[in-house]
DNA sequence: AGCATCATTCAGACTATTCTCAGGAAACCT
DNA sequence: AGGTTTCCTGAGAATAGTCTGAATGATGCT
Protein backbone atom coordinates (compact mmCIF):
# COMPACT_ATOMS: atom_id res chain seq x y z
CA UNK A 1 0.00 0.00 0.00
CA UNK A 2 1.71 3.57 -1.26
CA UNK A 3 0.67 6.30 -0.85
CA UNK A 4 -3.54 5.78 -1.20
CA UNK A 5 -5.44 9.28 -1.03
CA UNK A 6 -8.15 9.44 1.60
CA UNK A 7 -10.31 12.66 1.68
CA UNK A 8 -12.84 12.80 5.10
CA UNK A 9 -15.27 14.99 4.86
CA UNK A 10 -17.03 16.04 8.10
CA UNK A 11 -18.20 18.66 9.93
CA UNK A 12 -17.88 17.48 13.77
CA UNK A 13 -13.94 18.34 13.61
CA UNK A 14 -13.31 16.24 16.57
CA UNK A 15 -14.61 13.27 14.17
CA UNK A 16 -12.50 14.95 11.50
CA UNK A 17 -9.30 15.18 14.37
CA UNK A 18 -10.01 11.30 15.44
CA UNK A 19 -9.98 10.13 11.42
CA UNK A 20 -7.43 12.09 10.21
CA UNK A 21 -4.56 11.27 13.24
CA UNK A 22 -5.50 7.39 12.77
CA UNK A 23 -5.48 7.35 9.06
CA UNK A 24 -1.98 9.19 8.68
CA UNK A 25 -0.99 7.32 11.10
CA UNK A 26 -2.08 4.05 9.14
CA UNK A 27 -0.02 5.27 6.58
CA UNK A 28 -2.50 7.13 4.54
CA UNK A 29 -2.41 10.34 2.69
CA UNK A 30 -5.16 12.51 4.26
CA UNK A 31 -7.21 15.40 3.17
CA UNK A 32 -9.93 16.79 5.45
CA UNK A 33 -12.64 19.49 5.05
CA UNK A 34 -16.15 20.23 7.04
CA UNK A 35 -18.65 20.13 4.28
CA UNK A 36 -20.06 19.84 0.87
CA UNK A 37 -19.12 22.26 -1.07
CA UNK A 38 -14.87 21.97 0.11
CA UNK A 39 -15.28 17.86 -0.94
CA UNK A 40 -16.63 18.91 -4.01
CA UNK A 41 -13.44 20.78 -4.69
CA UNK A 42 -11.24 18.40 -2.43
CA UNK A 43 -12.35 15.51 -4.79
CA UNK A 44 -11.45 17.28 -8.06
CA UNK A 45 -8.22 18.52 -6.78
CA UNK A 46 -6.80 16.11 -4.70
CA UNK A 47 -7.88 12.89 -6.87
CA UNK A 48 -8.50 10.66 -3.74
CA UNK A 49 -8.77 7.09 -4.02
CA UNK A 50 -11.01 6.96 -1.09
CA UNK A 51 -13.69 9.40 0.32
CA UNK A 52 -14.82 8.98 3.90
CA UNK A 53 -17.98 10.70 3.96
CA UNK A 54 -20.54 11.84 6.15
CA UNK A 55 -23.96 11.51 5.45
CA UNK A 56 -24.91 14.48 7.41
CA UNK A 57 -23.49 17.65 6.57
CA UNK A 58 -24.46 21.35 7.00
CA UNK A 59 -24.86 22.59 3.47
CA UNK A 60 -25.88 19.44 1.36
CA UNK A 61 -25.99 15.97 1.71
CA UNK A 62 -24.10 13.01 1.37
CA UNK A 63 -25.94 11.89 -1.44
CA UNK A 64 -25.68 14.81 -3.41
CA UNK A 65 -22.28 14.85 -2.70
CA UNK A 66 -21.34 11.96 -4.17
CA UNK A 67 -23.71 12.32 -7.38
CA UNK A 68 -22.04 16.09 -7.94
CA UNK A 69 -18.11 14.15 -7.63
CA UNK A 70 -19.48 11.22 -9.68
CA UNK A 71 -20.85 13.52 -12.62
CA UNK A 72 -17.52 14.74 -12.47
CA UNK A 73 -15.65 11.87 -13.45
CA UNK A 74 -14.25 10.85 -10.04
CA UNK A 75 -15.10 7.50 -9.30
CA UNK A 76 -13.62 7.12 -6.21
CA UNK A 77 -15.11 4.66 -4.06
CA UNK A 78 -16.94 6.44 -1.02
CA UNK A 79 -17.58 5.01 2.56
CA UNK A 80 -20.56 7.00 4.13
CA UNK A 81 -20.84 7.62 7.73
CA UNK A 82 -24.16 7.42 9.39
CA UNK A 83 -25.21 8.25 12.42
CA UNK A 84 -26.58 5.03 13.91
CA UNK A 85 -30.74 5.91 14.48
CA UNK A 86 -30.75 7.30 10.93
CA UNK A 87 -29.84 4.02 9.03
CA UNK A 88 -33.27 2.30 8.67
CA UNK A 89 -34.53 4.67 6.57
CA UNK A 90 -31.42 6.43 4.44
CA UNK A 91 -29.25 3.83 4.05
CA UNK A 92 -30.74 1.87 0.76
CA UNK A 93 -28.32 2.09 -2.03
CA UNK A 94 -25.32 2.69 -0.01
CA UNK A 95 -23.35 -0.54 -0.51
CA UNK A 96 -23.37 -0.46 -4.29
CA UNK A 97 -20.40 -0.28 -6.66
CA UNK A 98 -17.62 -0.80 -4.01
CA UNK A 99 -19.36 1.93 -1.76
CA UNK A 100 -19.82 0.96 1.72
CA UNK A 101 -21.33 2.32 4.99
CA UNK A 102 -20.43 2.83 8.58
CA UNK A 103 -22.34 3.77 11.53
CA UNK A 104 -20.90 6.34 13.98
CA UNK A 105 -19.84 5.69 16.49
CA UNK A 106 -17.42 3.18 15.02
CA UNK A 107 -14.00 1.44 15.97
CA UNK A 108 -10.55 3.07 14.42
CA UNK A 109 -9.70 -0.34 13.63
CA UNK A 110 -12.67 -1.09 11.95
CA UNK A 111 -12.79 1.93 9.85
CA UNK A 112 -9.34 0.95 8.59
CA UNK A 113 -10.23 -2.39 7.93
CA UNK A 114 -13.52 -1.30 5.88
CA UNK A 115 -11.72 1.37 4.01
CA UNK A 116 -8.62 -1.33 3.29
CA UNK A 117 -11.56 -4.03 1.80
CA UNK A 118 -13.03 -1.62 -0.29
CA UNK A 119 -9.37 -0.68 -1.73
CA UNK A 120 -8.91 -4.15 -2.48
CA UNK A 121 -12.43 -4.21 -3.85
CA UNK A 122 -12.43 -1.42 -6.28
CA UNK A 123 -8.28 -2.26 -7.03
CA UNK A 124 -7.68 1.31 -6.96
CA UNK A 125 -4.77 0.82 -5.28
CA UNK A 126 -2.15 -1.78 -4.33
CA UNK A 127 -3.30 -3.09 -1.18
CA UNK A 128 -2.27 -5.93 1.04
CA UNK A 129 -4.27 -9.24 0.72
CA UNK A 130 -7.43 -10.29 2.66
CA UNK A 131 -5.83 -13.14 4.32
CA UNK A 132 -3.36 -12.16 7.36
CA UNK A 133 -1.10 -14.96 7.99
CA UNK A 134 0.49 -14.73 11.33
CA UNK A 135 2.52 -18.11 11.24
CA UNK A 136 0.22 -20.29 13.44
CA UNK A 137 -2.86 -17.75 12.80
CA UNK A 138 -4.62 -16.62 9.87
CA UNK A 139 -7.51 -14.67 9.34
CA UNK A 140 -9.79 -14.42 6.08
CA UNK A 141 -10.87 -11.05 6.38
CA UNK A 142 -13.65 -11.88 4.07
CA UNK A 143 -14.93 -14.52 5.58
CA UNK A 144 -14.40 -13.39 9.06
CA UNK A 145 -12.65 -16.56 9.85
CA UNK A 146 -9.77 -17.11 12.01
CA UNK A 147 -8.03 -20.60 11.42
CA UNK A 148 -5.35 -21.95 13.81
CA UNK A 149 -3.41 -23.89 12.51
CA UNK A 150 -5.60 -24.92 9.85
CA UNK A 151 -8.46 -25.05 12.22
CA UNK A 152 -11.37 -22.78 12.03
CA UNK A 153 -11.89 -20.95 15.95
CA UNK A 154 -14.92 -19.52 16.75
CA UNK A 155 -14.96 -15.77 17.51
CA UNK A 156 -17.34 -13.17 18.71
CA UNK A 157 -17.05 -9.68 17.09
CA UNK A 158 -15.22 -7.97 19.97
CA UNK A 159 -12.33 -10.84 19.91
CA UNK A 160 -12.05 -11.08 16.32
CA UNK A 161 -11.07 -7.22 16.26
CA UNK A 162 -8.89 -7.86 19.24
CA UNK A 163 -7.52 -10.10 17.22
CA UNK A 164 -7.13 -8.76 14.04
CA UNK A 165 -5.46 -5.62 15.75
CA UNK A 166 -3.12 -7.48 17.92
CA UNK A 167 -2.02 -9.26 14.80
CA UNK A 168 -1.58 -6.54 12.55
CA UNK A 169 0.69 -5.05 14.66
CA UNK A 170 2.94 -8.03 15.40
CA UNK A 171 5.88 -8.18 18.19
CA UNK A 172 4.85 -4.83 18.95
CA UNK A 173 3.86 -4.19 22.58
CA UNK A 174 0.49 -2.58 22.80
CA UNK A 175 -1.04 -0.86 25.68
CA UNK A 176 -4.59 -1.18 26.91
CA UNK A 177 -5.20 2.54 26.33
CA UNK A 178 -4.19 1.74 22.55
CA UNK A 179 -5.90 -1.11 22.46
CA UNK A 180 -9.18 0.56 23.73
CA UNK A 181 -9.01 3.39 21.48
CA UNK A 182 -8.46 1.40 18.58
CA UNK A 183 -10.72 -1.59 18.55
CA UNK A 184 -13.62 -0.37 20.72
CA UNK A 185 -16.04 2.69 19.51
CA UNK A 186 -14.76 6.05 20.06
CA UNK A 187 -17.58 6.73 22.66
CA UNK A 188 -16.73 3.45 24.58
CA UNK A 189 -16.15 5.51 28.29
CA UNK A 190 -15.90 1.92 30.42
CA UNK A 191 -12.72 0.35 32.10
CA UNK A 192 -9.83 -0.39 30.36
CA UNK A 193 -10.24 -3.83 32.07
CA UNK A 194 -12.49 -4.93 29.17
CA UNK A 195 -9.43 -5.55 27.45
CA UNK A 196 -7.93 -7.84 30.03
CA UNK A 197 -11.27 -9.49 29.84
CA UNK A 198 -11.42 -10.22 26.03
CA UNK A 199 -7.07 -11.23 26.40
CA UNK A 200 -8.61 -13.56 28.57
CA UNK A 201 -11.15 -14.86 26.04
CA UNK A 202 -9.30 -14.76 23.54
CA UNK A 203 -6.48 -16.83 25.14
CA UNK A 204 -8.82 -19.26 25.99
CA UNK A 205 -9.89 -20.20 22.95
CA UNK A 206 -6.84 -19.94 20.64
CA UNK A 207 -4.03 -21.24 23.58
CA UNK A 208 -5.14 -25.00 23.62
CA UNK A 209 -4.62 -25.18 19.63
CA UNK A 210 -0.88 -23.80 19.51
CA UNK A 211 2.48 -24.57 20.85
CA UNK A 212 2.91 -21.61 22.58
CA UNK A 213 0.69 -18.57 24.26
CA UNK A 214 0.09 -16.37 21.16
CA UNK A 215 -0.61 -13.33 23.56
CA UNK A 216 2.29 -11.96 26.00
CA UNK A 217 1.72 -9.77 28.91
CA UNK A 218 4.37 -7.30 29.03
CA UNK A 219 3.33 -6.18 32.49
CA UNK A 220 2.99 -2.25 33.52
CA UNK A 221 3.06 -1.88 29.74
CA UNK A 222 0.53 -3.98 27.76
CA UNK A 223 0.03 -7.04 25.34
CA UNK A 224 1.84 -8.30 22.39
CA UNK A 225 1.11 -10.39 19.65
CA UNK A 226 4.32 -12.47 18.94
CA UNK A 227 4.67 -14.25 15.70
CA UNK A 228 6.21 -17.50 16.49
CA UNK A 229 8.87 -18.00 13.97
CA UNK A 230 10.46 -16.09 11.05
CA UNK A 231 9.65 -12.52 11.65
CA UNK A 232 8.63 -11.64 8.22
CA UNK B 1 -16.10 -11.43 -19.30
CA UNK B 2 -13.94 -8.69 -20.45
CA UNK B 3 -14.77 -5.03 -21.90
CA UNK B 4 -18.35 -5.76 -22.54
CA UNK B 5 -19.98 -1.61 -23.32
CA UNK B 6 -23.09 -1.16 -21.76
CA UNK B 7 -25.14 2.34 -23.23
CA UNK B 8 -27.56 3.57 -20.07
CA UNK B 9 -30.35 5.83 -21.52
CA UNK B 10 -32.46 6.78 -18.65
CA UNK B 11 -33.80 10.42 -17.94
CA UNK B 12 -33.67 10.35 -14.41
CA UNK B 13 -30.42 10.98 -13.09
CA UNK B 14 -30.84 8.70 -9.75
CA UNK B 15 -31.46 5.85 -12.41
CA UNK B 16 -28.58 6.71 -14.26
CA UNK B 17 -26.05 6.71 -11.11
CA UNK B 18 -27.09 3.41 -9.95
CA UNK B 19 -27.22 1.68 -13.05
CA UNK B 20 -23.40 3.36 -13.90
CA UNK B 21 -22.35 2.75 -10.45
CA UNK B 22 -23.49 -0.81 -9.81
CA UNK B 23 -22.46 -1.83 -13.45
CA UNK B 24 -19.22 -0.59 -13.75
CA UNK B 25 -18.11 -2.58 -10.65
CA UNK B 26 -19.39 -5.37 -11.75
CA UNK B 27 -16.69 -5.26 -14.67
CA UNK B 28 -18.99 -3.48 -17.65
CA UNK B 29 -17.51 -0.64 -19.70
CA UNK B 30 -20.30 1.73 -18.75
CA UNK B 31 -21.50 4.86 -20.99
CA UNK B 32 -24.69 6.56 -19.86
CA UNK B 33 -26.35 9.23 -21.63
CA UNK B 34 -30.15 11.17 -20.93
CA UNK B 35 -32.04 11.43 -24.07
CA UNK B 36 -32.84 9.61 -27.34
CA UNK B 37 -30.90 11.84 -29.39
CA UNK B 38 -27.87 11.58 -27.08
CA UNK B 39 -28.68 7.45 -27.47
CA UNK B 40 -28.20 7.46 -31.36
CA UNK B 41 -25.13 9.34 -31.16
CA UNK B 42 -23.62 7.53 -28.59
CA UNK B 43 -24.87 4.29 -30.35
CA UNK B 44 -23.19 5.38 -33.59
CA UNK B 45 -19.74 6.24 -31.64
CA UNK B 46 -19.33 4.27 -28.72
CA UNK B 47 -20.43 0.67 -30.71
CA UNK B 48 -21.83 -1.08 -27.53
CA UNK B 49 -22.86 -4.13 -26.33
CA UNK B 50 -26.12 -3.82 -25.14
CA UNK B 51 -28.27 -1.17 -24.58
CA UNK B 52 -30.45 -0.63 -21.22
CA UNK B 53 -32.98 1.74 -22.60
CA UNK B 54 -35.68 3.61 -20.54
CA UNK B 55 -39.04 3.62 -23.01
CA UNK B 56 -40.50 6.56 -21.70
CA UNK B 57 -37.60 9.37 -22.51
CA UNK B 58 -38.43 13.56 -22.84
CA UNK B 59 -37.68 13.18 -26.35
CA UNK B 60 -38.65 10.11 -28.00
CA UNK B 61 -39.47 6.76 -26.95
CA UNK B 62 -37.55 4.17 -26.77
CA UNK B 63 -39.12 2.67 -29.92
CA UNK B 64 -37.91 4.88 -32.02
CA UNK B 65 -34.38 5.26 -30.66
CA UNK B 66 -34.75 1.61 -31.31
CA UNK B 67 -35.33 2.00 -34.68
CA UNK B 68 -33.57 4.67 -35.76
CA UNK B 69 -30.36 2.89 -34.28
CA UNK B 70 -31.18 -0.50 -35.97
CA UNK B 71 -31.86 1.41 -39.14
CA UNK B 72 -27.86 2.63 -39.00
CA UNK B 73 -26.91 -1.17 -39.16
CA UNK B 74 -26.00 -1.43 -35.03
CA UNK B 75 -27.72 -4.40 -33.97
CA UNK B 76 -26.98 -4.32 -30.34
CA UNK B 77 -29.61 -6.32 -28.36
CA UNK B 78 -31.64 -4.13 -26.38
CA UNK B 79 -33.03 -4.16 -22.40
CA UNK B 80 -35.71 -1.80 -22.16
CA UNK B 81 -36.96 -0.21 -19.14
CA UNK B 82 -40.23 0.08 -18.58
CA UNK B 83 -42.44 1.37 -15.75
CA UNK B 84 -44.65 -1.26 -14.25
CA UNK B 85 -47.87 0.64 -15.02
CA UNK B 86 -47.04 0.95 -18.98
CA UNK B 87 -49.79 -0.82 -21.00
CA UNK B 88 -49.49 -4.31 -21.61
CA UNK B 89 -49.48 -3.52 -25.70
CA UNK B 90 -46.76 -1.60 -25.40
CA UNK B 91 -44.36 -3.98 -24.00
CA UNK B 92 -45.43 -6.67 -26.98
CA UNK B 93 -42.95 -7.13 -29.76
CA UNK B 94 -39.88 -5.98 -27.44
CA UNK B 95 -38.79 -8.99 -26.99
CA UNK B 96 -37.50 -9.86 -30.44
CA UNK B 97 -34.25 -10.64 -31.59
CA UNK B 98 -32.57 -11.09 -28.28
CA UNK B 99 -34.31 -8.27 -27.21
CA UNK B 100 -35.88 -8.17 -23.61
CA UNK B 101 -37.34 -5.61 -21.40
CA UNK B 102 -37.81 -5.14 -17.47
CA UNK B 103 -40.03 -3.53 -15.35
CA UNK B 104 -39.03 -0.66 -12.88
CA UNK B 105 -38.37 -1.17 -9.86
CA UNK B 106 -35.78 -3.60 -10.51
CA UNK B 107 -32.98 -5.11 -7.90
CA UNK B 108 -29.47 -4.83 -9.16
CA UNK B 109 -28.73 -8.89 -9.12
CA UNK B 110 -31.68 -9.22 -11.17
CA UNK B 111 -30.31 -6.83 -13.72
CA UNK B 112 -27.32 -7.70 -14.31
CA UNK B 113 -28.40 -11.04 -14.33
CA UNK B 114 -30.89 -10.15 -17.16
CA UNK B 115 -27.60 -8.24 -19.25
CA UNK B 116 -25.93 -11.67 -18.87
CA UNK B 117 -28.68 -13.63 -20.10
CA UNK B 118 -29.06 -11.60 -23.27
CA UNK B 119 -25.14 -11.31 -23.82
CA UNK B 120 -25.17 -15.20 -24.03
CA UNK B 121 -28.09 -15.24 -26.38
CA UNK B 122 -26.69 -12.99 -28.82
CA UNK B 123 -22.75 -13.95 -28.15
CA UNK B 124 -21.61 -10.58 -28.90
CA UNK B 125 -19.18 -10.94 -26.20
CA UNK B 126 -17.28 -13.95 -23.92
CA UNK B 127 -19.78 -14.62 -21.15
CA UNK B 128 -19.61 -16.98 -18.37
CA UNK B 129 -21.74 -19.86 -18.09
CA UNK B 130 -25.48 -20.02 -17.47
CA UNK B 131 -24.85 -22.30 -14.90
CA UNK B 132 -23.48 -21.52 -11.61
CA UNK B 133 -21.88 -24.48 -9.79
CA UNK B 134 -21.15 -24.10 -6.04
CA UNK B 135 -20.55 -28.02 -5.04
CA UNK B 136 -23.75 -29.66 -3.81
CA UNK B 137 -25.55 -26.62 -5.46
CA UNK B 138 -26.09 -25.78 -8.99
CA UNK B 139 -28.24 -23.07 -10.53
CA UNK B 140 -29.32 -23.38 -13.97
CA UNK B 141 -29.90 -20.01 -14.65
CA UNK B 142 -31.94 -19.87 -18.18
CA UNK B 143 -34.23 -22.48 -16.52
CA UNK B 144 -34.26 -20.60 -13.09
CA UNK B 145 -33.54 -23.76 -11.75
CA UNK B 146 -32.26 -24.92 -8.49
CA UNK B 147 -30.16 -28.07 -7.72
CA UNK B 148 -29.12 -29.92 -5.00
CA UNK B 149 -27.18 -32.77 -5.28
CA UNK B 150 -28.64 -33.41 -8.49
CA UNK B 151 -32.25 -32.70 -7.17
CA UNK B 152 -34.65 -29.91 -8.32
CA UNK B 153 -35.80 -27.41 -5.07
CA UNK B 154 -38.63 -25.35 -5.92
CA UNK B 155 -38.06 -21.80 -4.17
CA UNK B 156 -39.79 -18.69 -5.07
CA UNK B 157 -38.37 -15.76 -7.13
CA UNK B 158 -37.08 -13.66 -4.13
CA UNK B 159 -35.54 -17.02 -2.41
CA UNK B 160 -33.85 -17.48 -6.06
CA UNK B 161 -32.26 -14.24 -6.36
CA UNK B 162 -31.09 -14.31 -2.97
CA UNK B 163 -29.74 -17.26 -3.05
CA UNK B 164 -28.34 -16.78 -6.43
CA UNK B 165 -26.68 -13.36 -4.83
CA UNK B 166 -25.07 -15.41 -2.10
CA UNK B 167 -23.74 -18.26 -4.53
CA UNK B 168 -22.16 -15.65 -6.57
CA UNK B 169 -20.13 -14.30 -3.72
CA UNK B 170 -18.65 -17.88 -1.99
CA UNK B 171 -16.96 -17.51 0.44
CA UNK B 172 -17.45 -14.08 1.63
CA UNK B 173 -19.91 -12.35 4.37
CA UNK B 174 -22.62 -10.01 3.04
CA UNK B 175 -24.10 -7.93 5.10
CA UNK B 176 -27.96 -7.60 5.67
CA UNK B 177 -27.36 -4.34 3.80
CA UNK B 178 -25.83 -5.13 0.71
CA UNK B 179 -28.46 -8.08 0.27
CA UNK B 180 -31.14 -5.51 0.45
CA UNK B 181 -29.03 -3.23 -2.22
CA UNK B 182 -28.74 -5.93 -4.36
CA UNK B 183 -31.15 -8.08 -4.07
CA UNK B 184 -34.55 -6.07 -3.41
CA UNK B 185 -36.06 -3.89 -5.62
CA UNK B 186 -34.02 -0.31 -5.35
CA UNK B 187 -36.86 1.55 -4.23
CA UNK B 188 -37.54 -0.89 -1.41
CA UNK B 189 -37.64 0.59 1.98
CA UNK B 190 -38.48 -2.26 4.40
CA UNK B 191 -36.44 -3.21 7.58
CA UNK B 192 -33.78 -5.30 7.35
CA UNK B 193 -35.59 -8.52 8.86
CA UNK B 194 -36.76 -9.52 5.98
CA UNK B 195 -33.54 -10.78 4.78
CA UNK B 196 -33.30 -13.04 7.95
CA UNK B 197 -37.08 -14.10 6.98
CA UNK B 198 -35.53 -15.07 3.77
CA UNK B 199 -32.97 -17.21 4.88
CA UNK B 200 -34.73 -18.89 7.16
CA UNK B 201 -36.76 -19.72 4.40
CA UNK B 202 -34.16 -20.78 2.07
CA UNK B 203 -32.11 -22.97 4.90
CA UNK B 204 -35.73 -24.62 5.47
CA UNK B 205 -35.74 -26.18 1.82
CA UNK B 206 -32.02 -26.60 1.12
CA UNK B 207 -30.70 -27.89 4.31
CA UNK B 208 -32.35 -31.10 4.58
CA UNK B 209 -30.68 -31.66 1.49
CA UNK B 210 -27.50 -31.06 1.92
CA UNK B 211 -24.65 -32.87 4.08
CA UNK B 212 -23.96 -29.19 6.01
CA UNK B 213 -25.94 -26.04 6.59
CA UNK B 214 -25.08 -24.16 3.34
CA UNK B 215 -25.44 -20.25 4.52
CA UNK B 216 -23.87 -19.88 7.79
CA UNK B 217 -24.84 -16.86 10.12
CA UNK B 218 -22.15 -14.37 10.98
CA UNK B 219 -23.52 -12.80 14.17
CA UNK B 220 -23.03 -9.24 13.90
CA UNK B 221 -21.82 -9.42 10.62
CA UNK B 222 -23.76 -11.12 8.00
CA UNK B 223 -24.53 -14.19 5.98
CA UNK B 224 -22.07 -16.31 4.21
CA UNK B 225 -22.31 -18.88 1.49
CA UNK B 226 -19.43 -21.30 2.14
CA UNK B 227 -18.13 -24.09 -0.69
CA UNK B 228 -17.53 -27.04 0.38
CA UNK B 229 -13.12 -26.92 -0.03
CA UNK B 230 -11.06 -25.68 2.57
CA UNK B 231 -11.30 -21.93 3.99
CA UNK B 232 -7.62 -21.69 2.87
C1' DA C 1 -64.81 -15.87 -7.93
C1' DG C 2 -62.01 -18.86 -5.39
C1' DC C 3 -57.72 -20.78 -4.29
C1' DA C 4 -52.79 -20.85 -3.91
C1' DT C 5 -48.58 -18.72 -3.55
C1' DC C 6 -45.78 -15.10 -2.22
C1' DA C 7 -43.95 -10.83 0.14
C1' DT C 8 -43.76 -8.42 4.22
C1' DT C 9 -44.15 -7.28 9.08
C1' DC C 10 -44.08 -8.43 13.74
C1' DA C 11 -43.56 -10.44 18.29
C1' DG C 12 -41.79 -13.92 21.31
C1' DA C 13 -38.32 -17.29 22.25
C1' DC C 14 -33.83 -18.03 22.31
C1' DT C 15 -28.83 -17.46 22.28
C1' DA C 16 -24.53 -15.07 22.01
C1' DT C 17 -22.20 -11.26 23.45
C1' DT C 18 -20.85 -7.42 26.09
C1' DC C 19 -19.46 -5.50 30.19
C1' DT C 20 -18.63 -5.13 35.23
C1' DC C 21 -16.98 -6.81 39.35
C1' DA C 22 -14.45 -9.19 42.79
C1' DG C 23 -11.44 -12.69 44.62
C1' DG C 24 -7.35 -14.96 43.80
C1' DA C 25 -2.85 -15.51 41.27
C1' DA C 26 1.27 -13.84 39.65
C1' DA C 27 4.91 -10.50 39.26
C1' DC C 28 7.60 -6.91 41.20
C1' DC C 29 9.78 -4.33 44.88
C1' DT C 30 12.54 -3.45 49.03
C1' DA D 1 9.56 -12.85 52.94
C1' DG D 2 5.94 -9.60 53.10
C1' DG D 3 3.56 -6.11 51.01
C1' DT D 4 1.92 -3.91 46.89
C1' DT D 5 0.60 -3.63 42.37
C1' DT D 6 -1.02 -5.58 38.27
C1' DC D 7 -3.23 -9.12 35.95
C1' DC D 8 -6.32 -13.12 35.25
C1' DT D 9 -10.59 -15.27 35.16
C1' DG D 10 -15.15 -16.95 36.59
C1' DA D 11 -19.79 -15.41 37.58
C1' DG D 12 -23.67 -12.87 36.60
C1' DA D 13 -26.77 -9.14 34.79
C1' DA D 14 -28.03 -6.54 31.01
C1' DT D 15 -28.26 -6.18 26.21
C1' DA D 16 -28.21 -7.02 21.37
C1' DG D 17 -28.70 -10.03 17.51
C1' DT D 18 -31.02 -13.84 15.43
C1' DC D 19 -34.57 -17.25 14.29
C1' DT D 20 -39.13 -18.67 13.43
C1' DG D 21 -44.10 -19.00 13.19
C1' DA D 22 -48.15 -16.56 12.56
C1' DA D 23 -50.85 -12.79 10.67
C1' DT D 24 -51.81 -9.79 6.82
C1' DG D 25 -52.31 -8.21 2.42
C1' DA D 26 -51.00 -8.59 -2.41
C1' DT D 27 -50.65 -11.05 -6.50
C1' DG D 28 -51.48 -14.40 -9.72
C1' DC D 29 -53.63 -18.63 -11.56
C1' DT D 30 -57.62 -21.75 -12.91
Amino acid sequence: MQNVKVLIVDDEPNIRDLLSTSLRFAGFSVHAVKNGAEAVYAAEKGEPDIILLDVMLPDMNGFSVTKKIRSMGINAPVLFLTARDETEDKITGLTVGGDDYMTKPFSLDEIIARIHAILRRTKTAEVEESVIDAGEIKINQDAHEVFVNGELVDLSPTEYKLLRFLISNPNRVLTKAQILDHVWEYDFNGEMGIVESYVSYLRKKLDPMTAEPVITTKRGVGYMYKTAKNGK
